[in-house]
Parts: C-alpha cells; sequence; structure tokens
DNA sequence: AAGGGCGACAACCGCCAACGA
DNA sequence: GTCGTTGGCGGTTGTCGCCCT
C-alpha cells in the first residue's frame, strides 16, 4: 500500500508565500498553543499543507531568524561541523543560532562548496584534491595544500578557536564550551554568540504589531509553541 | 534595450523514524 | 506486532533578480 500524501493535493496552493498568507500564518502561531501542523492551515484559513506552514515558519517567519550570509567564525564552523557529520544540516544548523537546516543548506551548496573547490578542496572528503581529480584548474600551492578548510579561511587568531572546537578529533573533553548530543557522540562547540536582532524582514512584517516589541520574541515564546 | 546565463534562495518532494491506536 | 499518522530531514527543483553580452 503506498503512502498517502501529507495532504490532500487537490485545492491546496503551492508556490511562494504571499504576504497576505504570512500575516494569518504568523497570526495564527503568534495567537494559538501548537496542537499539530496538520490542522494548522484549517484553523489559520490557509489553502495550504500543514508540511509547507510548518516549513514556512521554521524558514521564514520564526521571529529569532538570521538572515543572509554567514559570518566568517559561523562559516568556519558550519565547515569543521560538514567534516564531522556530512550532510546532517539539521545538526550543523542546530549549532548555529538563528540558522535553518535549509539556511544551511543552501548556503553550503552555494557559496562555501565553490569556495572549497576553488581552494582546491574536496567539499565531501574535506581533503585536497589530488592534482588528477581536481576540478579547478587553478594552480593553488603546496602550502595551500597542507591548509586545513580551517585554515584557508581564517586569520590565526580564528584558527584557534575553530581548531578548539570541532575539529574531527575533537570528540574530546578538553573544552567546557557547549556540547550538544548527536546520536552517539557529542560535538563541541564554541559557544556562538547570541543571534544579534539583524532582521532582514520584509517591511509588512516589520510593520506589524507583534513585531514592534522585541521582548515579546523570547524563547519562551517558542516553548509555549511546543516547536 | 533585449535576452541569455548564472547565482541565490525559497519551496517542494519523497523517505524515514517515532509514536499511538 | 502491525498499521496509520505525523513530524523531521535531506535532496532537488523552481523562481527571481542580477549581470554580462
Amino acid at each position: 500500500m503506498g503512502r498517502q500524501p501529507c495532504c490532500a493535493k487537490v485545492g491546496l496552493k503551492k508556490g511562494p508565500w504571499s504576504p497576505e498568507e504570512d500575516k494569518k500564518l504568523l497570526d495564527f502561531l503568534l495567537n494559538n498553543p501548537l496542537c499539530c501542523w496538520r490542522l494548522v492551515p484549517k484553523l489559520a484559513g490557509l489553502l495550504r499543507c500543514g508540511k509547507s506552514c510548518r516549513l514556512r515558519w521554521l524558514n521564514y517567519l520564526k521571529p529569532d531568524l538570521k538572515r543572509g550570509l554567514l559570518s566568517e567564525s559561523e562559516e568556519k564552523l558550519v565547515i569543521d561541523l560538514h567534516a564531522q557529520l556530512g550532510n546532517r544540516w539539521s545538526k550543523i544548523a542546530a549549532q548555529l543560532p538563528g540558522r535553518t537546516d535549509n539556511d544551511v543548506k543552501n548556503i553550503w551548496n552555494t557559496h562555501i562548496k565553490k569556495k572549497l573547490v576553488k581552494m582546491g578542496i574536496d567539499p565531501i572528503t574535506h581533503k585536497p584534491f589530488s592534482p588528477s581529480e581536481n576540478p579547478s584548474d587553478e594552480s593553488h600551492g603546496e602550502e595551500e595544500e597542507e591548509k586545513t578548510p580551517v585554515d584557508s579561511l581564517c586569520s590565526d587568531s580564528e584558527k584557534s578557536l575553530a581548531s578548539s572546537s570541532v575539529s574531527s578529533s575533537s570528540v574530546s573533553s578538553s573544552s567546557s564550551n557547549s556540547t550538544s548530543l548527536v546520536k552517539d557522540e557529542i560535538i563541541e562547540v564554541p559557544p556562538m554568540e547570541a543571534p544579534a536582532i539583524d532582521w532582514d524582514e520584509p517591511m509588512w512584517l516589520l510593520e506589524m504589531d507583534e513585531f514592534k516589541g522585541l521582548e515579546f520574541l523570547s524563547n519562551d515564546f517558542d516553548e509555549n509553541l511546543c516547536i
């Protein structure tokens, strides 16, 4: 028996969300305790499937999201975590406050991957390409081949931060930084600075009453929603 | 000015795991 | 133990805007 689709495909809207839809979803989620995503579109008056609503909330509407490119330290962290975890974007994103797995995945694919390739580093293995398999014809010096991605991307002062945090062999106990469980392993990461309120939200969203008092956007908010 | 190429990002799809009946 | 439902995840695709010719 085939798996049922997450929602009846008939009559449901797909594609980009309109400001009105965003507002409806946001209004609903701000004013109602979340029961289950399947009911959200129905109760919020949206012609979307619950899954779509969930994604929109997590990737775009959630108040504490950071937008825009990664900072240098975030980028280093992503590279290190990727070296450890592979394409487990949600685990990687969990170490970056305000970033979503979709965000990290997109940034990896559009920026970091290319950057590594250009530097002669295989983004999958995180090791220098062997001369025969190097996709970029740009010559890279011997020195560069010896560098790790972190070495190549950051200054000396920053290297210490990155290398002390999540090198592939650093599932150790040397640091008192924050830790997180990834299945059986413990990943140690440096404490990221609190997400700055650096919103790049559409104007219509910023104009909404709910967003005029930022104190409102606390962690309690999320817990209340049980997300 | 037109349009083709490309990059960036939002959104969808399909699979899987967890959970409850 | 089985089945259905739901949420979560990662891969992929679609769309839009910018840049170059």
